[in-house]
RNA sequence: CGAGGUGUAGCGAAGGUGGUAUCGCGCAUCGUUCGGGACGAUGAGAUCGCAGGUUCGAGUCCUGUCACUUCGACCA
């Protein structure tokens, strides 16, 4: 009963997993499509996540004494260049601007795929002495990368984020920043997504373009494939060395400082609606859902209701982001509307329970209602919230937990890649060519990371036989 | 980039063999309803993706073009 499904126009996830996700996307009123390949116009219901999500963020970063700051969002061709690797990872997804008012421009301007080379340009003037770092620098922004498939919030031309970009005067400053940053990116998505994650490092093949090492976060979504869910990359002192960044240390020897840079976008936003939605559409971490409960006045006609659930909403103001709706659509409706769009709690009021000085409260996830008394409302409603964000904790570190499997050899691999949708864990020699192998065989299986906690489950590689030297998870991604 | 598919009202669709466009949802107004997507009446809304061509006449036939989409390839 509680499972039933009522809305009838989004498409079951068993059926069609990916018109699911359109669907949603849609019916929650997140997106519209543009008429730019691959441009999404971001809604106000959906912006209004992000801006949740940029807000809670952001005050993270400055706790940690992280200052943004705002660049220009073209790149001179030769800016781009001074960094090898950078450039051929990023130039055959550049947009390029080649014309100026009537002008043909003397020199190309990439529209920024990233923004490492002018904050390269910017530290190499700023950056003198060993006073001067670290340096510590976030921008929020948007970026542009022409792909050639895109689907709204994971992957598209134009997307929002924010990328911090850091300078230190040592290796294990830089590498320490490095892996903090991935540490709030982890926290953030447990704590305020409500979403559990395998964390480690990229392998060699996967890395960043001119990074030394890129720590990812890789979320799993409702049918096991990855998502990429947040890089931060330790860069050494590569750029450095080719924008000529120095500065004098205490010992007044020139010195190479040491750089990081990490970011997350709008693509959370496609996580969360991939991991915690249902056939019901939407279902929003309380921390960052625009509306966290919505008054739905029941008989709103009847004398005394609007009322009442107006002072209701005044109450609940001052402690929750709340929507009242009374408008003329039945009350049928307005519950379908509300689930579609995920909001965690929804609150119901009529005559009866004004009656009784209660109301009623149902739960996104389970649906349960619960007759609360109006004398304590903030308190049962904030129990709710929580409990809320709880169970799509768990159910999704269920899910992550049963649809992440283990193969010690390559036809266990194999078997496991075409028949069941998640992440593998397997022991890896290192080589490149295994990695190669894999992603032929299986038809996109591709290593997800080197996990921290790394785990010892045989001693030779899955693919080849030869001597293992890591455990790797293993996935199909987004 | 390779192979297929689709473009008709805001959305989804119907329109054999050419004759100036139909239906459902949605929208607007009014009335009856109202605790799980209400019902009736009336009404507004489309130069049929775009550009050429054939024809007395093109949503329909021909050519070109653009966009979207599916599956591959590619995607730090």
């Amino acid at each position: 009963m509680a499972k039933e499904k009522m809305v009838e126009q989004i498409t079951s996830m068993d059926t069609d997993f990916a018109q699911w996700y359109t669907d949603v996307v849609k019916k929650a009123e997140l997106v519209d499509y543009s008429g730019v390949h691959g441009c999404m116009i971001i809604r106000p219901y959906g912006y209004a996540i992000w801006e949740n999500i940029q807000a809670d963020l952001d005050a993270r970063f400055k706790k940690l004494g992280h200052e943004n700051v705002y660049m220009p969002m073209f790149i001179p061709e030769s800016l781009l260049q001074k960094e090898k690797d950078h450039v051929n990872g990023f130039a055959p997804e550049c947009a390029w601007v080649t014309v100026g008012g009537e002008n043909k421009l003397s020199e190309r301007l990439a529209i920024r795929p990233t923004s490492e080379t002018l904050f390269c340009e910017h530290y190499r003037n700023i950056i003198h002495s060993y006073r001067d770092l670290p340096k510590l620098y976030n921008q929020w922004c948007s970026v542009v990368r022409w792909e050639k498939t895109t689907r709204p919030f994971l992957r598209t031309s134009e997307f929002l984020w924010q990328e911090g970009h850091t300078m230190h005067e040592t290796e294990e400053e830089a590498l320490r920043e490095t892996r903090q940053m991935l540490q709030v990116y982890e926290d953030f998505y447990r704590e305020s997504l409500a979403i559990p994650a395998i964390v480690g490092r990229k392998t060699e093949k996967e890395k960043f373009a001119g990074a030394e090492e890129t720590y990812t976060i890789e979320p799993m979504m409702h049918n096991g494939v990855a998502l990429q869910g947040g890089t931060s990359h330790y860069f050494g002192t590569g750029f450095c060395k080719a924008f000529d960044i120095t500065y004098t240390d205490k010992e007044n020897k020139v010195q190479y400082p040491h750089q990081t840079s990490w970011g997350v976008s709008t693509r959370m936003i496609g996580a969360i609606i991939m991991t915690h939605g249902d056939d019901n559409g939407l279902i929003l971490p309380p921390r960052v859902a625009p509306i966290q409960v919505v008054i739905i006045p029941a008989a709103q006609h009847k004398e005394g209701v609007l009322e009442a659930a107006g002072a209701l909403k005044d109450k609940l103001a001052e402690s929750f982001r709340v929507k009242l709706d009374d408008s003329d659509n039945s009350a049928g409706w307005k519950f379908s509307q509300y689930e579609m769009k995920g909001v965690p709690v929804r609150l119901e009021i009529g005559p009866r329970d004004i009656a009784s000085n209660s109301c009623v409260l149902v739960s996104r996830v389970t649906r349960e209602k619960k007759i609360v008394s109006l004398d304590n409302i903030v308190e049962e409603v904030q129990a709710m919230l929580d409990q809320v964000h709880e169970e799509l904790y768990n159910r999704a570190l269920e899910n992550l937990k049963s649809k992440t499997h283990e193969a010690k050899d390559f036809d266990e691999f194999t078997d496991i890649a075409t028949n069941r949708p998640g992440f593998i864990k397997a022991m890896w020699c290192g080589d490149v060519e295994c990695e190669d192998k894999i992603k032929d065989v299986t038809g996109g299986v591709k290593s997800r990371c080197i996990p921290f906690d790394e785990e010892k489950l045989s001693d030779v590689c899955a693919c080849c036989g030869k001597p293992a030297k890591h455990l790797v998870v293993w996935g199909r991604q987004y």
